[in-house]
DNA sequence: CTACATGCTCTAGCGACTAGAGGTGCAAGA
DNA sequence: TCTTGCACCTCTAGTCGCTAGAGCATGTAG
């Protein structure tokens, strides 16, 4: 009967201490059994909850889709329909993201190019902040 | 004496009005006079800067970030190296931002893809996320 | 004069943690 | 055995940039 401490989960899941118990107390991860001394103690499956929780979450997913995903990955034999519905809407989220982080970056580059490293009078950086419509493209 | 009340304030600007109140309670907007009724009245200037922060904060700049841009702004006799080290700076995040978006975009594609709409057991979504050595590509 | 939109202040909530205070458990070295 | 010192415990409060709502006061159009 080997312990798992919250360290311990720490370090094998990467995901923090205090996170892991944060995790807890927002119910998406089960509270585990305790030792004598009242210290948490993780089963091999906690510590694969807590991955997969990491991964979704450096993917980007909310923690309410994680929510989702995990009582899916604990119903082997449902159709996959959710999951595939939630992984889609966040490609859509991120493809969003890139193309509008793109426009910014051209935006970004216009202004530190066009920055004379003069006086601030006569710098691009502060003049298209002032004035959106020097803008050579359109948001949103 | 034309006075400009928050509502106007806010069109002209495209803040919106709690935003103005809360831009003006952290001191990144002066507090402006206030006509005899206690409204707040303001100047055309403090729509520019309102404008001013709006467009700093579409492009992800922080609060603080802004809050000295907008103090370069009104010394317009310095030089402007500071300004063009917080653009700078934002760009590198951006691009970082932009690397690591393109990443998680192929990942979940394959997820999305390796998804045969079946049950949830071959699922490729749950799959890639509960085993993170699945994933064709190193993140960060 | 009466609606009703707009303004005011104040407090609390969001998401996803992070930091700190103040205390307890536990394992290893002296 | 004692003690040192790290890891653990709970609880509260703070972060960032707003947003929502309660409960009033003011300003304006019909």
């Amino acid at each position: 009967m080997k312990k798992i401490t919250i360290g311990d989960a720490a370090r094998q899941s990467g995901v923090k201490v205090p996170t892991i118990r944060y995790y807890e107390s927002i119910g998406l991860l089960a509270a585990p059994s305790r030792s004598e001394g009242n210290q948490r103690s993780y089963e091999p499956a906690d510590v694969r909850r807590l991955a997969f929780i990491r991964h979704a979450r450096e993917l980007g997913f909310e923690v309410d889709a994680i929510r989702t995903l995990l009582t899916l990955q604990d119903e082997p034999d449902q159709p996959c329909a959710s999951a595939d519905a939630i992984a889609k809407a966040r490609l859509i989220e991120v493809e969003q993201r890139i193309r509008s982080l793109m426009a910014l970056k051209a935006e970004l580059e216009m202004m530190v190019e066009g920055c004379g490293h003069g006086r601030v009078d006569q710098c691009r950086v502060i003049e298209v902040l002032a004035d959106h419509g020097q803008c050579t493209h359109a948001h949103h």
